[in-house]
RNA sequence: GCGUCGGUGGCAGAGUGGUCAAAUGCACAUGGCUGUAAACCAUGCGACUUCGGUCUACGGAGGUUCGAAUCCUCCCCGGCGCA
């Protein structure tokens, strides 16, 4: 059971509210994804999740397979039940690890550049710890050197086994740093890939294709047919787009517009609190980011007013919530000064308030998001 | 009182005649982080600067030396031992 309705079309924008239907309940889109990469979100139990307003979840392929493994996940009844998660959830195939365990190490990069590179990765060449085929992708686990073979048929089988509601093709995310001819040869195995994943899918689990394409317009739109004209249940738009927000925006636009309009678009990998109307604005249903915890755990707060480096000596003294116009149970309770103390004192409780709390305003702001879409804003 | 060891930047702690504005760690500050390799990474951290340097600093005061955080003398302070 999988269904997506469409509730209202922007006449601003190609922004739309609707409703995902899936076998763990709905998801209302536009949504935020938090990531829970080894099957948790890091710090936080599944009802804390819940209760931080979140709809659904993404795990992740490659990590889950290292550990417990598919198997030992199965086992536990599936990942809902593993987790206590019982909202939908989706699996990351494990493509951006292609880049992340791959050229990304390699080169101290992430997967957003800010400036056009003064080298760019010619076509044939291969990343120093992975290694990537015409089949499928050989990993070095970067923790103990472990082999891991992942392929469109392996990912699915494992994605399978896992049990997420969601289920996402098997690509390479390939670097903001390849060249167009290393576009070109990864988007055509990207594509290839994504037929493979169809035709070895066994469940009635949804399963999104992956729209890949660098910065290029024209590669975009060819991978956003192509793909587009597959019979998945939704699609991801993956990789970079470009040195900025508009770029992003933009590249967005052209590959919702070649997308069929009756099914879900995930944007994944994007969404600090700024991204939020461009992404909807552009067509964006569902997107995932890491923001909210990883740079909670780093001492780096979401607020109304923007960012706040809660670690700062001064915030040790500050009595007021982290942002004093949030309604979650930490600011309802919590002093900057206390949350402070616990960040500079590595208590793993400052991390867990703190990711609770940007949690909490992520999910809020999509909220915001949706009804600002809702009142004709966007 | 005698003996002995020691007093170095916000803290801890190297250095024991020039290559020392002084290792390293912590603390602090700034920047980065967008399908999690990440409670991480990078930079800065005496003052002034035309960024080439200049000045002030290693308990205090003198001294030796071309040159002292480093050697000598006295003083102050602390640990330990003996009275």
């Amino acid at each position: 059971m999988f269904e997506f309705k469409i509730l209202k079309r922007s006449k601003k924008s190609r922004a739309r509210l609707g409703v995902i239907t899936t076998p763990h309940g709905e998801i209302e889109t536009p949504a935020f994804v938090p990531v829970a990469t080894r099957a948790t979100v890091r710090t936080l139990e599944s009802d804390e999740v819940a209760a931080a307003g979140s709809q659904v979840l993404i795990c992740n392929t490659y990590h889950l397979h290292t550990a417990p493994g598919e198997k030992n996940v199965k086992r536990a009844g599936g990942l809902h039940h593993f987790m206590q998660w019982k909202r939908p959830l989706m699996t990351d195939s494990g493509g951006f690890q292609v880049f992340s365990l791959g050229f990304g190490k390699d080169h101290g990069v992430g997967k957003i550049l800010k400036e056009e590179p003064e080298r760019r990765i010619p076509e044939g060449t291969q990343p120093t710890h992975i290694k990537i085929t015409d089949d499928g992708v050989h990993f070095r686990s970067p923790i103990d050197g472990t082999e891991l073979y992942l392929s469109p048929k392996e990912s699915i089988r494992i994605q399978e086994a896992l049990g997420a509601d969601i289920m996402f093709a098997f690509d390479e995310c390939p670097s903001p740093l390849a060249d167009e001819d290393y576009l070109h040869t990864s988007l055509e195995r990207t594509h290839r890939w994504a037929a493979q994943c169809l035709k070895v899918r066994k469940t009635s689990q949804a399963l999104y294709g992956i729209v890949q394409g660098g910065g290029f317009k024209n590669m975009r739109i060819e991978s956003a047919r192509l793909i587009g004209a597959l019979p998945f249940e939704g699609f991801g738009v993956g990789g970079e787009f470009g040195y900025d927000k508009r770029s992003l925006q933009k590249m967005l636009e052209h590959v919702h517009d070649e997308l069929p309009e009756n099914k879900p678009r995930h944007v994944l990998g994007v969404g600090h609190p700024e991204d939020f109307p461009y992404i909807a604005g552009a067509g964006g249903d569902t997107f995932d980011c890491i923001a909210p915890t990883h740079y909670a755990r780093r001492g780096t707060i979401f607020t109304s007013k923007g960012r706040l480096q809660i670690r700062n000596q001064r915030h040790l003294t500050d009595q007021k919530p982290l942002d004093p116009t949030c309604s979650c149970d930490i600011c309802k309770t919590y002093s900057r000064a206390y949350i402070s103390h616990l960040m500079r004192a590595y208590e793993l409780t400052g991390m867990k308030l703190a990711s609770y709390h940007n949690l909490h305003f992520f999910n809020a702001q999509a909220t915001l998001l949706r009804k600002r879409i809702q009142n004709g804003e966007i």
